[in-house]
DNA sequence: CCATCACATTAGAATATTCGAATATGATTA
DNA sequence: TAATCATATTCGAATATTCTAATGTGATGG
């Protein structure tokens, strides 16, 4: 078993995420997280017309998210990597949950940015941040994105 | 703070993943993360125009993954979730990693999962799955996608 | 071998995203 | 108050994504 880890970039990143990012893929991935599934099964599951399931099959068959085997005439989809559905499952349920603050704790948390972070913001003697001049432009600014 | 659960569908859920599916959005979060940033500043980091920074910003803010507070003439921009970058980093370091299985693998995968997973999936007599019979049709298939 | 089932692929129209250019706005400074 | 700085917004054009319809393909059954 191969490992491949060939420095990931931003737009490598970004692509999955837009892979993932269709209400059809992500039920295609829920319900194979609930086991392997043939096509047509998955088609009448999501009422989606067959070329559309077999499109975004493709897709994610491209980035090795799902994986499929042979069983017959029926071709037998499942999710290549257990763990993504997890991650994914935490990230909507944990990341996207909308707090609203109140405008008190949006300054309050302005407020302990402001103080806290210091070390990170560089600011001047009157808490504001110095501009117009060089500060931290060299951090690997080398990767391209997009 | 008023929390807000309005049943997210997969529609909003494939909304968040083709947001942060930018390398921009990502390249401005991953900045973020280590603390607030004013506009220009980010803008010279990513070495992007500023009309662009400022459009991926916005689409940032209308989902809240970001917010900013005024300090002078500047807006300081900050993660308004913090634990999403976490997550996120998550997803994308361990989620994405490629495993590329011999073809060995992907057979005992396949054995695997045809054997273990029995319960999950319906077979007839020959290992082979029913078709054409009225399978597990009822699985709240009235959320609509896309 | 021929028909059929299960699925994949292609092509192109419809739609959505992204970007740069130009312009607008609000806070600060002179 | 005028100029300027920092940033936002708007408007198309360029580009990318997604869908539907049509067709291709491989395995199986007759």
């Amino acid at each position: 078993m191969i490992m491949e880890q060939k420095h990931l970039t931003l737009r490598d990143h970004a692509g999955l995420l837009r892979l993932l990012g269709h209400p059809v893929r992500l039920a295609i991935i829920q319900r194979l997280a609930a086991g392997p599934r043939c096509v047509t099964d998955i088609q009448e599951l999501l009422e989606k017309p067959q070329a559309n399931v077999s499109q975004h099959l493709m897709a994610l068959r491209a980035h090795r998210i799902v994986d499929h085997y042979q069983d017959g005439k029926l071709r037998c989809y499942y999710l290549a990597r257990p763990g993504l559905a997890k991650l994914l499952a935490d990230v909507l349920e944990n990341g996207y949950a909308v707090v609203r603050p109140s405008p008190e704790q949006v300054r309050r948390d302005a407020s302990r940015l402001r103080g806290e972070t210091a070390a990170e913001i560089p600011r001047n003697g009157r808490g504001r941040q110095l501009r117009g001049r060089p500060r931290r432009l060299a951090e690997l600014t080398t990767e391209q994105n997009r």
